[in-house]
DNA sequence: CAGTTATATTTCTTAATAAGAATATATCGG
DNA sequence: CCGATATATTCTTATTAAGAAATATAACTG
């Protein structure tokens, strides 16, 4: 699953908004999501077929972790795009883009 | 349908990159896509009802036009990861790894 | 080993989506 | 109005994805 796929189900997105604060257990996840614990391992799994998140074992338990890095190429692909409101914005507010 | 669901299709994402150049027909488009007419159509519906692109008449051809407000939505979304990969900007915000 | 906890996979059902073919609508030139 | 062009809308069918429920696997505990 691409990582544009993979970002298009919202409680995915809310899986990776979760795990920006750092790595977390799947039960936690899971008590944060408001899924079965089935749905959110079928949300995991579709992530990590993403490139989106790693997991590695401690004990029983699987910790999952962001993978920014696939999200790079999101940004990278939306470059190309952001000039045409960050002229817009330019009028207004002055040159915020210099990044990249 | 959400512009994550929209940009999900890799033929509408590259209808995207294709009116980045500017406004076009329909039928440039179509003549640009690997796709038949009505497949194109279908997808250009999509993205107006993801709000991505707008179309105005001009006689009988329908000008698209990208519509690129409504990625500053993902843009948006995808900011506070940014810090992620962004490694160099560190010291603006500060390491996010110690609250886990 | 048996029981328990943590997580993943399978199965079922249902809903959404895509492509292709055929057809419909709208606008133009005569 | 007619024929032609440009684009959109069905319709059908196949694939895919989602949630729920049940079950499986793997690791820890005693």
């Amino acid at each position: 699953m691409s990582p544009f796929e993979a970002l298009a189900e919202p409680n995915r997105r809310r899986l990776l908004d979760l795990l920006r604060a750092g790595e977390r257990p799947a039960g936690e996840l899971v008590a944060a999501m408001d899924l079965s614990q089935p749905g959110v391992s079928k949300h995991l799994k579709a992530l990590r077929e993403a490139g989106l998140v790693s997991v590695r074992a401690d004990g029983q338990q699987r910790i999952y972790r962001l993978e920014a890095r696939r999200l790079a190429d999101l940004d990278a692909w939306l470059k190309p795009y952001r000039h045409f409101w960050a002229d817009h914005l330019d009028a207004l507010e002055g040159h915020l883009e210099r990044d990249q």
